[in-house]
DNA sequence: ATGCGTAACCGACAAGTGTCGTTTATTAGA
DNA sequence: TCTAATAAACGACACTTGTCGGTTACGCAT
């Protein structure tokens, strides 16, 4: 049965996992996503059909679990949070959305991937560019406005469609550099929420 | 072949497509959609499975079209539009969205129906409210700011994500009320590209 | 080191999927 | 009205999916 994937004693079940996902991993730099069978994951991570189903509920699961670990590991790796001291502070964030979701579509421009693909990993996505600005936002306590979780969801998705708006553009330009044509239109979302103090930014207390 | 739904002249067309998609929603108030095979669905429309495949590339495409019809179709009853003129006029469109989520997801509270069918969903709903959108923010020419594709897109997203977290609620205020919470969220969205005039609503020039 | 717990393997199953080629029918235009 | 085009029906196909019960082998605590 597909346990939480964090906290897992069993060196067995890590490896059987890491395999897995390493698998689909190599398979998707090959072969559009709805082409790969669970029987191809299987074979290429050697492991056993049946195997897969103890571990994932389908092949989307492992997908998910996939991007969702990937992403949170560019987070990791560039020491990324938002703790809401300032909405700018969604830049990096915004940034790995980019870079992140820009390495893994790169992997397949030969075919037609966006049909299966792409409307997969959106959750995954935005639940965990959600889960990051969330702690950024909570302290606001009760309001009459939106609730901090509202406020992360729209931001997430938001933010998700602007890049995914961004990776549609045949010549884009560098990520850096959408960065902040995407930001201001975030930024308002944020403050939606009451925030402590920031630097920059003129404010723009409007509205609400 | 699954050739574009607008403008079919053929009436064998347009009368096995609509068999099909009145079987789905049929089927649906009963079923959840992954528990629906195609077979159930060309036998709930009286046509041969063969035939299905000849319009629809899978279950998930005709969810597609059943989706977006059906959105559509609710912003034509109340002839919603969004001309860009000022950003407020989007509220009908977030009240539009509401509207048919919770229309199509109230359809089946029985049982666990979320995991298939809310992240399909998402890419008819966002493209529909996004080609609403569009056409208001188009005139805008260009401007080194965010295109009016990146804006409507952005927004589109943001409503979805915003209407989403709202249905997630458990004793969920009405509709009216959470879109008065929304469009302060999206109004600024829809600003980032230059406006006509709006009567209403501090304009907040700032950013960008 | 020796067992207990359990993960991984294996073969098999019914069911669903997507695609053929062929035949029958309906539609629209000459 | 007749005919060419093409949509729908049909049966069959290889393949994938998800699940099962039973067996083997590994990991860890005693």
């Amino acid at each position: 049965m597909p346990v939480s994937d964090c906290e897992v004693k069993d060196p067995r079940i890590r490896r059987t996992r890491q395999l897995l996902q390493g698998a689909l991993r190599t398979l998707m730099q090959a072969k559009s996503f709805d082409e790969i069978s669970v029987q191809d994951i299987a074979d290429a991570a050697t492991v056993n059909r049946a195997t897969f189903y103890d571990h994932y509920t389908d092949k989307f699961a492992l997908l998910d679990a996939l991007v969702a670990g990937g992403f949170h590991q560019i987070l990791h790796e560039r020491s990324v949070s938002y703790d809401g001291s300032c909405p700018s502070a969604a830049r990096p964030v915004i940034l790995a959305a980019c870079d992140y979701l820009a390495l893994h579509q790169g992997g397949c421009t030969e075919v037609a991937h966006k049909s299966a693909f792409e409307p997969l990993i959106e959750a995954a996505i935005t639940n965990a560019i959600r889960r990051v600005l969330l702690p950024g936002l909570s302290p606001a306590a009760v309001t009459a406005g939106p609730s901090a979780e509202m406020v992360a969801t729209t931001a997430s998705w938001a933010i998700y469609g602007a890049v995914k708006e961004w990776l549609k553009t045949p010549q884009r330009p560098p990520a850096e550099e959408i960065v902040s044509v995407i930001l201001p239109l975030i930024v308002p979302i944020l403050q939606a929420v009451p925030l402590a103090k920031c630097p920059e930014a003129g404010v723009v207390p409007g509205v609400v």
